[in-house]
DNA sequence: CGACGTAATTGGTCAGACCATATTGGTCAG
DNA sequence: CTGACCAATATGGTCTGACCAATTACGTCG
């Protein structure tokens, strides 16, 4: 994410996002912003259509007005991640509830609608998850292959852009929380061998209890890294 | 959306979406996007920003390079859905399916986390549904009110960027197909009853059932209109 | 105090220049 | 013939400065 431009818009993101600027308030000319950062007003203006596009400003002749970010695009959630070390408990969770439900839904239209060989494929990715000897990050990687190949095998476009674009955005936080992920191995075992199962019977009911629990265990999983990742780093420190 | 760079923005994510240029490929220069435009490459550049934004095209030094859609951000439905009179029917479907399970789960978290004070406000929402003299038009608006308040109160903000988003982009392709929307005012009427009745008591259960069945409802009235709108005006007429 | 007009400010666009990076095409050696 | 290397060309990134359209701010008048 290097360029000016790029970072002139970070910079200003974070300027609106820590409340430097309130909603309706007007930004500063592209003229003072040009001065403040050094640079040329076109790439301010580069940097502005990017926070337009976020839906964190409206830009019209006269001035640049700050929006409110509950009405900004989904493209704003990797900016309020990237806010200190730890990242938001509340704001994590939120997100994986969302995705795991996004991902039953794919699950279920899956069933209803892929070829076999989609589904063989998944039950193909789901396989070294009913084994023991997958390390921690293995693992992770393992269930993001089975979550992406759900997706994708459901055939629905907008489930398949929104959560395409949450995993992109949690991914960098994600990341930094592995040293503090621990994985029940044994109880994901269990869930990946119903998971098997129901892919291959093409059962929804059982696809929905499994993945129910499974979603549930990814969530505690990740609270108890994020609390882990708190004690450990503190909950204030900023980048 | 009028200036010169949306204009150009718009007419590149158009050419991108039919098929004009494939993933990979190259977009021609800036320089010759300027001239072909009769605009000068400023203006190019802002509105390649808009594109990049979008998750459409890649910027780098050499050449900027198309991605495939499904990498888009969610902000290319509208562009999916702007083409043509009639707007791909299954897109539509996906997208309602959606945002009804968005909706219900906001649904679920309101029951469990909202005030009574935000619950009160929902039921006042709901409540005109339950009587007779709505006309279709106002139906909708009171739909997408209690839509909008559930999403509210659930305190969810990934769900309510998600919902906004998709509601922003799909309002136009809906506005255009009111003349053929025909509600089945006593089914919801009904609806609406148990409805009201879930959020007094905040029982999840009856929530989940009574929002699975204002889905079916929603969409088979979506499609009904969407049918009736092809049969109208045509499949493949385009603007 | 509110309405109106004018001046100043702000965004939208233009032209042209220079630098950093990528692409292309030609040549040479194995 | 193929792959490696190099130079020329093309492309994006940024800059300066100018002009026009639309909005904002301020002063005056009723």
């Amino acid at each position: 994410m290097s360029g000016k431009h790029n970072q002139i818009a970070d910079n200003l993101i974070q300027d609106i996002l820590t409340g430097h600027y309130h909603p309706s308030e007007r930004l500063p000319s592209e003229r003072d912003l040009a001065a403040r950062y050094a640079a040329s007003r076109s790439v301010v203006r580069e940097a502005m259509k990017t926070l337009q596009q976020i839906g964190l400003i409206d830009v019209q002749p006269g001035g640049a007005r700050v929006r409110d970010v509950d009405d900004a695009s989904l493209d704003v959630i990797s900016h309020l991640l990237a806010r200190g070390h730890v990242p938001d408990v509340i704001l994590i969770d939120q997100i994986m509830a969302v995705v795991d439900k996004l991902i039953c839904m794919a699950a279920e239209e899956s069933l209803e609608l892929a070829s076999d060989e989609e589904l063989d494929y998944i039950r193909t990715l789901v396989r070294p998850m009913m084994e023991d000897d997958l390390s921690q990050e293995q693992h992770a990687v393992a269930r993001f292959a089975v979550m992406k190949a759900m997706i994708k095998s459901s055939h629905n476009l907008p489930l398949r852009l929104i959560s395409r674009t949450l995993f992109e955005q949690v991914e960098p936080a994600k990341t930094n929380l592995y040293p503090y992920v621990v994985i029940d191995i044994d109880n994901y075992r269990v869930l990946a061998e119903k998971l098997d199962t129901s892919l291959k019977q093409r059962d929804v009911d059982l696809m929905q209890v499994t993945y129910q629990k499974i979603s549930e265990l990814n969530r505690d999983t990740m609270l108890r890294a994020l609390k882990a990742a708190r004690a450990d780093i503190g909950p204030e420190a900023t980048s």
